[in-house]
This record gives structure tokens, C-alpha cells and sequence, in this order.
DNA sequence: CGTATGTTTCAACTAAGTTGGAAATATGGA
DNA sequence: TCCATATTTCCAACTTAGTTGAAACATACG
């Protein structure tokens, strides 16, 4: 990922309400959550929601499919995960000692919720 | 790390400025680089460049001193270390595929150094 | 059809971020 | 002390982001 496109994305991410969301839909998992069901569980209103995220999927962070009448929005791991390696492959140029603890958290995350990684 | 104190840092990165100024100061270690190297290399004026160093400070995320009559930046690492877990614990606690490559880019970007992590 | 439900778009407003010049502060050296 | 250098603070203008309600659009169902 270059700078560009790294700043659109964190600036995405840079909102209470948009943060909150993407988490929402990180753990989601592929069935992701109606925009409906997410207006609810937030307490903000449809249009706030909306635009919120509108910037989420131009971000590329989220894409959303139609089911019936509502949409579904889920995250988009291959992007979220192009943004962190591009933050890491930043960290681990210059200093390398940030890599070490960074992998094995990963690790222990995936290892804490019993799946092999 | 919590919510807020997460969009507080993303949103200081948020900014193709701030970023580059951040990737600068990761990438030169300890020593840091002074506020006027900065300035200079980046082509933007002092009073922007502080303006940006005192937002970056101010999450976190970098730390300065003062040698003679420069001020020297950092890159705070525990802290940009916190966000990053803060982002992969998000991550892998829905989404456990996305882990093992993290770990893996964040493993070759060390192992291309020739360091041990 | 007509109506109810789910979501987005629009326009207006308010709040927040960004910038550079001039002045202020701090340090070092003649 | 006086001046040059380094950086920050203050300020005013500008730009961008965020929120809201009302209206529009899309789908489902009787």
C-alpha cells in the first residue's frame, strides 16, 4: 500500500462511530451485519450511519451486498490486513525489535481463541 | 488500549504529513531527527511542521528532547506497538485467518533485515 | 396496485482541522 | 551583552469533516 490510500484509511478508521462499526463487523465474520441491526445497536441515526459507511467502503475497508430489503456490510480482511502490514513493514524497516512482540501477539491472540495459525 | 485513545492516534496519522514525519522518525531509530532536518526535508514550514509534531505528541506517538538548540524527535515504539496490537486483537478475535499472515509479514520484514525476531 | 420497511441522498448547518506569517521564547557563541 | 539560529505560539483565513431531518429510492408483501 502506498501513503495515499494508507491515510484514506486511517482516517476511516480516525471516528468513534466508524471504529466501533468496522469492529462490529471484524467480528461479524463473513455474515456480516444488516446496516439496520447496526443503526440500532449504535443509537445513531440511518443517515449518520450511511455516510459513515460510505467512508468505510471507499476506504475499502468494508464491502456490502443487498439481502431482501436490507444491506449487509461486511469487513474486508484482505485490506485490513494490506493497512497493517503496511504500518508493520514501516515499523520493522527502521526498528526491528517492534516486529518480535508484534508477531507473537498475533500469535497468542489466534492461540488464546484455539485456532492454529 | 481503549477506543478513544485509538482514534486519537489513527487520526494523527491520518494525514499524508503527519505519516511521512512518522515513517521518518521510525526509520531513524533512537538518534531521532531534529525539528528543522525535518522541516527541510519534508519542504513545509516550521510553523506547520509544529503544529503536526505537537499533534503527533500529543497521541502518543512520538517524543522529543532537546540537544543545544534543536529539539530532536522520536517515534514512540511501545506506543505505536499498543495501537497496532489494539487493531490485531480487533482482528483476531473474529477473524483468526488474518492473524497468521500478519505474523508472518511482520517475521520476513525482520528476517529481510537479517534480524532475529 | 398501495402501503410498510430499510436504506440512501440531499442540503444546510456546525464543528474541527490545516496553513503560513509575524511575534515570542530559548539557546549558543562572538 | 548582542546577535544569529532553532523552534514554538498566536492569529486569522481557509478548507474539510460530521450531523441532521426530510425527501427519495428500493424492495417486499397483502
Amino acid at each position: 500500500m502506498e501513503l495515499k490510500p494508507a491515510t484514506v484509511s486511517l482516517s476511516a478508521l480516525a471516528h468513534e462511530g466508524r471504529l466501533s462499526v468496522f469492529r462490529m463487523l471484524v467480528q461479524a465474520g463473513d455474515a456480516g451485519v444488516a446496516a439496520g441491526d447496526i443503526a440500532r445497536q449504535m443509537e445513531v441515526s440511518p443517515s449518520t450511519l450511511s455516510a459513515n459507511l460510505n467512508i468505510l467502503s471507499h476506504a475499502g475497508l468494508i464491502d456490502s451486498r443487498r439481502d431482501g430489503r436490507s444491506i449487509i456490510y461486511t469487513a474486508n480482511y484482505d485490506n485490513m490486513r494490506g493497512l497493517l502490514a503496511f504500518l508493520m513493514e514501516d515499523c520493522c524497516g527502521g526498528a526491528p525489535e517492534i516486529c518480535g512482540p508484534l508477531a507473537k501477539i498475533a500469535s497468542q491472540s489466534c492461540e488464546a481463541e484455539g485456532h492454529a495459525c
